[in-house]
DNA sequence: ACTTGCGGCAAGTAATCACTTGCATTAACA
DNA sequence: TGTTAATGCAAGTGATTACTTGCCGCAAGT
């Protein structure tokens, strides 16, 4: 009974906060959201701070993204995927992403906060790089440096950030569906290794030739 | 006199709208930021909401971005430089768009304002594939369909305003400098929509057997 | 039956909000 | 020199803010 009235105002909060923004998000209006008197909210919390406080925390605890395979076997389904649940995700938290990413000005936690799933997500791309590369996927010796690829990461991260921030609010940038959209994404990235649609002949033990010491992609 | 008081505020109003976003832009601080009394604003402007509807307009207004040449000559350097000084832009002005768009949800205006730079930004840049198609330095026929191409833009677009937007919260996602970035999300750009490094061998007046209007770029 | 604790309700706190009014000052222009 | 328009200053408007206090009802545990 008690957990359910601190969940009830703990989402009532998140809800009111992702529209209005921190100093929009009231104790009233949240009281009213959650449908408890505004005193209880105190009582719960201590306060305002306190309440929003543990209500980002809570929310960037959540990792629904969806889990790129240890073992690559079909890079452009596997990533097209993935960076669709991520997209998804994203998408779902638009707007309180956006105020958290405003009130990082004032609230260094709330970009703490808001910075968390991204960073988590970049890690597991780049493990999965380290991945494609150790099965042979990629086209070693290429003119692509191992800076490219990081930046490769990065631009595919932030394309999918910015597409599912902007989507609804820039209509002239993204007139193409979302699937093309993310398809295409995923087929540059791709491309952008050195990695070729087509798989690559599986030359055995690639792996010995390759020592994932030369790869600057520690985790 | 007149427009200088005028102008002192509207910046003022800007320097805090972009800390403290539409509600912490009390009249009271913007009036002490611009060394104005509290009520030469309200004369001035008539309203808060007036005053910050103006600033927003008056910021969208400004087109820094560098231009692309309508004639490329060397893709890489352009390019580069183009996406240096975009990003120099929205960096410089990180701040207030991010709270633009987190007052999009409640101010639909704000995210008009946010949207204009990058959506003429976009259409500058696919102006250019455009070109860059004309004058033979993409090769045609290629596994590259054109919504990819279009995709392609939207990729850069969105990584580099994901870059100015996060770069300093998420050190995790952006460990390698700026420079070193941009470059590699130029080249993975390029060969994304199928252009190779090295400059194609011009071949006389491709433009004939590639007529523009197969292909899907108007603006 | 009695305690304990949680929650609703009504009321009130000082601070801040956008905004207004009245009056004195100042500087330009006639 | 007289007029006019813009500004500063002091004070005050009602609304809203976060937060507190005191009292009462209710349900569960002992």
């Amino acid at each position: 009974m008690v957990d359910d009235h601190r969940q009830r105002i703990l989402l009532a909060a998140a809800r009111v906060y992702a529209v209005q923004g921190w100093r929009g998000a009231t104790t009233r209006r949240i009281a009213e959201e959650a449908g408890v008197n505004e005193v209880t909210l105190f009582r719960q919390f201590g306060s305002k701070e306190a309440l929003l406080d543990l209500m980002m925390h809570e929310c960037s605890r959540i990792d629904e993204a969806a889990i790129l395979p240890r073992e690559p076997s079909e890079p452009g389904a596997e990533l097209l995927h993935w960076v669709s649940a991520h997209h998804a995700g994203l998408s779902g938290r638009r707007a309180m992403v956006r105020q958290m990413m405003s009130d990082a000005e004032e609230r260094p936690d709330a970009g703490h906060c808001a910075a968390h799933n991204a960073s988590t997500a970049a890690a597991h791309l780049r493990e999965y790089v380290v991945q494609l590369r150790r099965h042979g996927w990629v086209l070693a010796g290429d003119e692509i440096t191992p800076t490219e690829v990081r930046a490769a990461v990065t631009l595919l991260m932030g394309a999918v950030f910015a597409d599912a921030m902007n989507r609804d609010i820039m209509p002239m940038l993204y007139t193409e569906p979302l699937d093309d959209t993310l398809r295409a994404y995923v087929r540059i990235f791709l491309r952008g290794i050195g990695a070729p649609k087509e798989p690559v002949a599986l030359r055995e033990r690639t792996v010995d030739r390759l020592p994932s010491s030369t790869f600057p992609f520690s985790v």
